[in-house]
DNA sequence: TAGAGAGGCACC
DNA sequence: AAACGGTGCCTCTCTA
């Protein structure tokens, strides 16, 4: 047994390094003593989908721990290691984690135990901390990484010493931070202070966070409703998402095709680098351009708008290099590069993220950010074999839960009567709709308007972001809060809970931090939020329901699923009720849509919705 | 030479 | 009276 001693603020921490087989002994006897433990992995990567199949991934130790002493299991020395671990996480009754999720996947994947068994009795750090304070650091927050989370609740010194020891180590063996995994020597000094450190950060944080969540979250039961959320999310990152390898790789060619074709152009009038900014700006004043938007640190912008206004052979093949490179990187290389053995490809979903809960999709499948106009790139992405994708959405999600939470009589009832919202804005704005039209002409600044007052944005946003004339936005911004004075109403009363406790309460309990700079951002957020526990609860009953072997992914208001295509019609019509909800009286409808194989056919419906 | 910041762009 | 809410990821540029 190799020992290696740390201190806490004074307080002394033992890490046992296990490195024989007589070593074994000990540390049964700590698993027998400790029945709620620490629990973290080292690995060589983070892509745990690659262990089967004789792939390159692999688990190098595990570690358990409680507040002052902790083991480290050298598991990639061999199957009696193996063994040791998966008696360990069998025989303790409870597990706290830091992004427990990961290690779940790490342990179903190199050990055998699936996630089912182990994750009702795992506790996630980053779990609690979001119902403590969900800010990030540079929203002037605690953080959400371990290392942050240490650093602001525990002690800045052993932070800095312990989790910044990693960029050292890297250094050492002249590697980059991120390669430094599958070669640091299994019992090098600096990493095992490392791993071993790291259950007991998690152990000791789940203490200290447990008793600063807000009572009112407790009781709601927001804790026990983040674990079961995050456990059905992990199911659907492992079962993945089938990839078109072909297509993918036809579009790779293709964009990189394009791509070269117009850099060529672009060079013709002395531009080497279609993406600086600096460049760009250099050649075009050259040309005799003048530039005034600004860019939020105010220096001069030369963006996608800029350029198509500029009308000139060298802003046009710019505009398509750009495009053509960021679309073939970000999207097409990420998918190929993250692909299985058997071509699945394993988003990320962060399913507790944004200051608001929001869940995020990150990694191989950057799921929100794919074009909503065409299937060009959702074309890659197929449901399962005599599968068909389907897509079912809410409608009008944040305006209703706008509607539902302030009580505006107006805005219910034209939600309650099936009417259109964004036509009552234009109207209130505008004057009655024409005889004989069956929408009316300023429906966009209606439209503009619902959606910009939604986030917090104000007559500018709606013409600067959704095109409309300055004075129309102006009228629609105005007769806005003159028409629905209860949204008014209730975005006031937001803004004087911000203002006087620096939080406000969502109606599921959630406690989020205002700024107190921008106190109209609480109506957004608790919009927002509220949003994300009406997807949050849907995906949790249709886990109930057995619907998880066919989810592929959640963004935002809407869940893809690949269901088998003789029973499309049934699970769809299904699946829309449970996600169906009444929210404060109000109904938030979904409404399902039903295309091929690929998750691009669903965008290319003839009967496509608005 | 890695990392951070800025700009830009894709979405809800 | 009515304010730009939330993500992820790529490239370039500057700095420690």
């Amino acid at each position: 047994m190799k020992l290696i001693e740390y201190r806490i603020k004074g307080q002394p921490v033992r890490i046992n390094v296990v490195e024989t087989f007589e070593d074994l002994v000990p540390f049964t006897k700590f698993i027998q003593e400790n029945p709620v433990l620490g629990f973290d992995t080292e690995t060589t990567g983070l892509d745990w989908w690659n262990a089967r199949n004789n792939g390159p991934f692999r688990l190098r130790l595990a570690q358990f721990g409680n507040g002052n002493e902790s083991y480290v299991i050298p598991v990639e020395l061999g199957a009696k290691f193996e063994r040791i671990t998966i008696w360990a996480l069998r025989q303790a009754d409870y597990f706290i984690a830091h992004n427990g999720t990961y290690d779940l996947h790490v342990v179903e994947e190199c050990l055998g135990i699936p996630m089912e068994e182990l994750a009702p009795k795992f506790w996630d750090t980053q779990k609690l901390c979001h119902l403590v304070d969900p800010r990030q650091i540079k929203e002037g927050g605690p953080g959400r990484k371990l290392e942050e989370l240490v650093k602001f609740y525990i002690d800045p010194l052993v932070a800095d010493e312990v989790k910044g020891s990693m960029t050292k180590i890297a250094k050492r063996y002249k590697v980059k931070k991120e390669d430094i995994w599958p070669v640091v020597e299994l019992f090098d000094e600096e990493f095992l202070l490392y791993a071993g450190m790291d259950p007991v950060f998690a152990f000791r944080l789940f203490h200290i966070l447990y008793s600063l969540v807000p009572p009112r979250s407790k009781a709601a039961g927001l804790m026990q409703w983040e674990h079961r959320l995050a456990h059905v999310t992990a199911k659907m990152e492992r079962t993945g998402y089938l990839l078109d390898v072909e297509y993918a790789e036809e579009r790779c060619a293709e964009l990189m095709a394009e791509q070269s074709e117009y850099e060529a152009a672009a060079r013709l009038y002395g531009i080497e680098s279609v993406n600086s900014p600096k460049q760009l700006l250099e050649v075009f004043k050259g040309l005799g351009f003048k530039f005034t938007k600004k860019t939020k640190n105010g220096n001069l912008s030369i963006d996608d708008d800029v350029l198509s206004a500029m009308d000139h052979p060298a802003a046009d093949a710019v505009i398509k290099a750009k495009k053509a490179g960021k679309w073939r990187k970000t999207w097409f290389e990420k998918a190929l590069a993250g692909r299985d053995w058997e071509n699945r490809v394993h988003a990320s979903i962060n399913s507790c993220e944004a200051r608001t809960a929001r869940m995020s999709i990150s990694g191989t499948i950057a799921a929100q950010t794919y074009p909503a106009g065409s299937g060009y790139v959702r074309h890659m992405f197929l449901a399962d074999e005599g599968h068909v994708t389907v897509s079912i959405d809410y409608g009008n999600m944040e305006l209703r839960v706008m509607a539902a939470a302030s009580r505006d009589p107006i805005m219910l009832k034209v939600f309650q009567d099936g009417g259109d919202l964004h036509d009552m804005t234009a109207i209130a704005a505008f004057g009655p709709t024409p005889a004989g039209m069956k929408k009316h002409p300023k429906r966009p600044a209606g439209k503009g308007t619902n959606f910009a007052v939604g986030f917090g944005g104000g007559w500018e946003v709606v013409h600067e972001q959704f095109g409309v004339p300055e004075e129309d936005a102006k009228r629609a911004v105005k007769a806005f809060w003159d028409t629905y004075k209860g949204v008014a109403a209730f975005a006031d009363k937001l803004q004087m809970q911000a203002r006087r406790t620096g939080y406000i309460y969502t109606a599921t309990g959630r406690r989020l931090p205002v700024d107190k700079s921008r106190p109209y951002a609480a109506l957004n957020y608790y919009i927002q939020s509220s949003a994300r526990d009406i997807t949050a609860r849907a995906i949790l009953e249709l886990d109930r329901a057995g619907y998880t072997q066919w989810m592929r992914l959640p963004i935002h208001d809407e869940i893809v699923f690949s269901f088998p295509k003789e029973r499309a019609e049934e699970l769809t019509e299904k699946a829309a009720r449970i996600m169906e909800m009444t929210f404060m009286g109000l109904l938030i409808p979904a409404d399902g849509e039903i295309g091929q194989q690929s998750w691009g056919s669903v965008l290319e419906l003839e009967d496509s919705k608005h």
